[in-house]
DNA sequence: ACCTGAACACCGTTCAAGT
DNA sequence: ACCTGAACACCGTTCAAGT
């Protein structure tokens, strides 16, 4: 008779996940106010007590969100590389700019909570660390393409991957946070934002 | 006998400024988690009620400080400006991005706070707002600048500064918030990537 | 006008206790 | 092993009261 345990005596299968989920939910729907770890148990349907079997803190479930984050937007990112023709740098570039611009705008909470580095310590939480790396990575790889097929001036790709990845994480910030707020109006303005942004980029290192 | 009131029964003449200067103090010691109001209160000597008599709420503390931050910003990119040759574009460019990032680096959490949009309804502040153009106006003059005498490509001064600003933002950010770690370790390489990302953008904006 | 002290609601965290 | 309920320290905010 234990076959469907729709009602187990502990709430979850799998707590720590729910914990992930609801805290992800509060975060888009009230910002980081509402990011409270006795919302976040009662939203799970647990004591408020009870994430501490799973999380050492309240840093310890922002580390474990944030690292949701990253898969979220590397996923992004991927997909929309590979809309685009493997050797069409300019198109990778401007797929890649759009991609991380508007996971911003439809996450700017979580946005905000991923790059907080000043306040998580991300050489803490391994697996944390290990998932922001893989933005990087995105970029090292359009960058290493372009040098391969010579659209892209040669050099360190750190470098350049370093300087790609600020112009388009600047965009989405000072997007996000309501900065550049007449420039940046409506979704036609975002696109020519991103594309004025690629196009400099793409000069700027040697393409055309 | 009341010409040296040293002892005046209202502690400060000036409250207002006192307790933004102890929050500006607590933030740099120890980031936005030092930053409470009862804290900010004992460091100026008074009741954790009085800051209520000068600001509406923490945010309102908040906006005043991050008022004095963009004085502070805006100051340091104006003086960094002043030192280079005027219609030297790329100088102009190359100190406006070490003055910012520099900034940045030495004021992380005040940075972070400045920056922070989401937060701080920026349009409930006048004062604040008008501070936070006066960043924005700093990059439109040296586009404005560099596309009079020609050093700098036709079009929308908005866009281009946008996206000036968007580098020098996401570098700076990037650099705070720990996750370029490997390509900003030390001065020097900071001070490389300041100039990899000015020399990208100058060639990308038509410059040389 | 400006500040204080008590009070309220709420949060992060701990811990003894329950199943 | 996993969760609960009470408890503690602390914070933002309010308000009646003091000078």
């Amino acid at each position: 008779m234990r076959n469907h345990e729709e009602q187990r005596s502990y709430h979850h299968g799998d707590l720590r996940n729910a914990l992930i989920r609801a805290g992800l939910e509060l975060l888009a729907e009230g910002g980081a106010a509402a990011l409270d770890l006795r919302k976040v148990a009662r939203k799970a349907g647990v004591s408020h007590a009870a994430p501490y079997r799973h999380f050492a803190d309240k840093q310890a479930l922002i580390a474990a969100i944030n690292e949701e984050g990253y898969y979220r937007l590397v996923e992004r990112m991927r997909a929309a590389r590979a809309q685009e023709p493997n050797d069409d740098i300019f198109a990778q570039l401007l797929a890649i700019a759009l991609a991380y611009i508007h996971f911003a705008i439809e996450n700017p909470w979580l946005m905000r909570e991923m790059f907080s580095g000043l306040t998580v310590e991300r050489e803490s939480y391994p697996d944390l660390y290990e998932a922001s790396k893989q933005v990087f990575k995105q970029y090292v790889e359009v960058i290493t393409r372009g040098q391969q097929q010579g659209s892209i001036i040669q050099g360190e790709v750190g470098g350049l991957a370093g300087v790609l990845w600020s112009l388009l994480h600047g965009v989405a910030m000072l997007i996000i946070e309501n900065q550049m707020s007449p420039y940046v109006e409506g979704p036609e303005k975002i696109e020519h934002m991103a594309l004025l942004s690629v196009q400099t980029l793409y000069r700027g290192m040697g393409g055309r």
